[in-house]
DNA sequence: TGCCTGTCGATGCGTGCGCATGTAAACTGG
DNA sequence: CCAGTTTACATGCGCACGCATCGACAGGCA
């Protein structure tokens, strides 16, 4: 059916089941070392990167996260429920919310981010020798540098 | 921070974007065209394939379309809804269901399986040569036969 | 100053998911 | 033939998502 040397559909169909799995592993290893959802990875990220004292408003995560406005709003209460971030009131404009890290968030966000690289190297190195791993890369970024959708 | 040379996560985080972008692209293709999602197509390709009057048991369909049974079981209400299928007894087994595509699937699923080779054609075609397509499936096709999770 | 418009963030609604459980039917050993 | 187990499928619960909307506030302009 599918024909053998469709090289396009069978790349795109492993494409999108080694992100899966990927996904999948990472989760796993994070739950396993009783860490925080990845999800709140790129979060801590950029609080970890901001002035500790001053804070970084919602508003301006939905640019550096690249999530829409309510996924922002979402993701820090979830945050917040977790006891990674807390939510205050921005001085100057009370709209605004700034969004500063926990000392438990500054505590674990090393090692989740050791955690997750770990995975995404053992992820690679179980199934590719690391030449291999540097000419896939080379195509994918080339792929991603042309970004025109 | 991260490493520039640090090909694993660049090659994952690349990778996992392709695929986000890649299936937005396929949704967007089917959508456009006014074809059901494609959360349907590996199931009508199934029914497709199976003789056409005795239908599918909902059992069967956990196996080869590689879901859990409740996903089995939305998946097929949802695909009921949208018109595509029917649910008839077994007539051996009381507990079982089979599943049969409707006249409407029959017509449909030839243009959705066009429509998403078309675009999964074009998603490469947009990024990269012929050539570097293939050295791309062979990369994954090697990741994905080491499949030791 | 007092409105009017635009911005910030939260949330109701509908929907899908995963887990765990429920219901009905089939099977199995005594 | 009957109780206990196993199988097939559905679904309630909690959670996340996207869309659309809302309430609060800021800023501009008359």
């Amino acid at each position: 059916m599918t024909d053998k040397t469709d090289a396009p559909g069978a790349a795109w169909s492993a494409l999108a089941r080694l992100a899966r799995t990927g996904q999948a592993r990472i989760d796993n290893v994070l739950a396993a070392e009783g860490l925080p959802a990845e999800e709140f990875l790129p979060l801590l990220e950029e609080l970890a990167a901001a002035p500790s004292q001053t804070g970084v408003t919602a508003k301006s995560l939905e640019g550096t996260l690249g999530l829409p406005q309510y996924a922002v709003s979402r993701l820090l209460g979830r945050a917040i429920k977790a006891g990674l971030v807390t939510r205050a009131p921005h001085p100057q404009d009370k709209r605004s919310t700034l969004v500063m890290a926990t000392e438990d968030a500054r505590r674990l966000y090393p090692r989740m981010a050791r955690a997750r690289d770990a995975a995404i190297d053992a992820f690679f190195a179980d199934r590719l020798r690391p030449g291999q791993v540097k000419r896939l890369n080379d195509l994918l970024q080339m792929m991603e540098d042309s970004a025109d959708e």
